[in-house]
DNA sequence: ACCGTCTCGACAGGAATAATCGGATCATGC
DNA sequence: GCATGATCCGATTATTCCTGTCGAGACGGT
């Protein structure tokens, strides 16, 4: 799991526009608000908008607001909406590889793996980040105090 | 999850080295088997020696060998001595990340993404891949339809 | 008409990634 | 001791990706 700073950007903005619901809210304000670089951040939200996660409002009063309820919308939508499909290997889908011989069962890996990834991105709405209540399942793991470590141990 | 091409090639050479115990393998034969450019994978077999986690032989009859057996090497072992850490957010590690306003809970869900990679990761091991039969937790999440769609449904 | 805002392609600098080269070093057999 | 076969390893290149910036244009509201 290696998130960018575009996929990172992109996530803490959309946060901030589910939690000021209805209002249009301009680049300015999320650039400083989540000290994202301003430019930057348009560029992204530019990609949000083209995936049809936000809408946004030109002139004076204008900005940016989400295209959906924020309950509608996972994280899962916004990664793949700056960032491509959530899984790959080298640059290939893990339903795509063909591996040979000996690490052939790697391939099964790699889909439980997304499959496990799916499983937290899909279910975390924006709705959820806002107010700040996880869904339980993601709560569980997260309480963990092992998850929480660098080094698992044992 | 994004699997650089360096990862894959040491798993898949990694794999290959748990199919052929006790004897030294060259260089040469886990290029050419698994269709790796050989001095790139030389490179990468350095890494996996200087993490101690293959033995090499020179001269004549030498190569490279596991150092330990498979069943006690995990594949979170062989990504993080080629990689790095398994998981981080713009180069930082999840647990010290500082979030402010409304991102905060995102960092306790790139802590349960990561538990959950974990999960997977530092459970299979090379004798799981050498022998084709993952763990059952695993082969379970990988034996779901769903998890081979390259888009999820509902 | 004017101001504030989004729109959007181009692009630059740097870092990471992928891969290669060439030689040094070491073990073994003869 | 010499040839051979292999690892060792720093240096180097090539390419792609990532981050971030610029500037001109389009558009909405007043």
């Amino acid at each position: 799991m290696r998130l960018s700073a575009r996929v990172d950007y992109a996530l803490r903005a959309a946060a901030e526009l589910a939690a000021t619901d209805s209002r249009a809210v301009t680049a300015e304000h999320l650039a400083t608000t989540q000290k994202i670089p301003r430019k930057f951040l348009e560029n992204i939200l530019l990609q949000l908008r083209r995936a049809g996660l936000v809408r946004s409002l030109r002139g004076a009063e204008g900005g940016y607001l989400l295209a959906r309820p924020p309950a509608e919308i996972s994280l899962a939508d916004i990664i793949r909406g700056v960032d491509g499909p959530l899984a790959n290997v080298r640059g290939e889908r893990p339903e795509h590889l063909n591996y040979s011989g000996t690490a052939l069962p790697l391939q099964r890996v790699w889909i439980a793996l997304r499959a496990s990834e799916r499983a937290i991105l899909e279910t975390v709405t924006l709705a959820d980040i806002a107010s700040g209540e996880l869904p339980v399942s993601v709560r569980e793991i997260a309480e963990d105090p092992q998850a929480w470590l660098a080094r698992p141990t044992g």
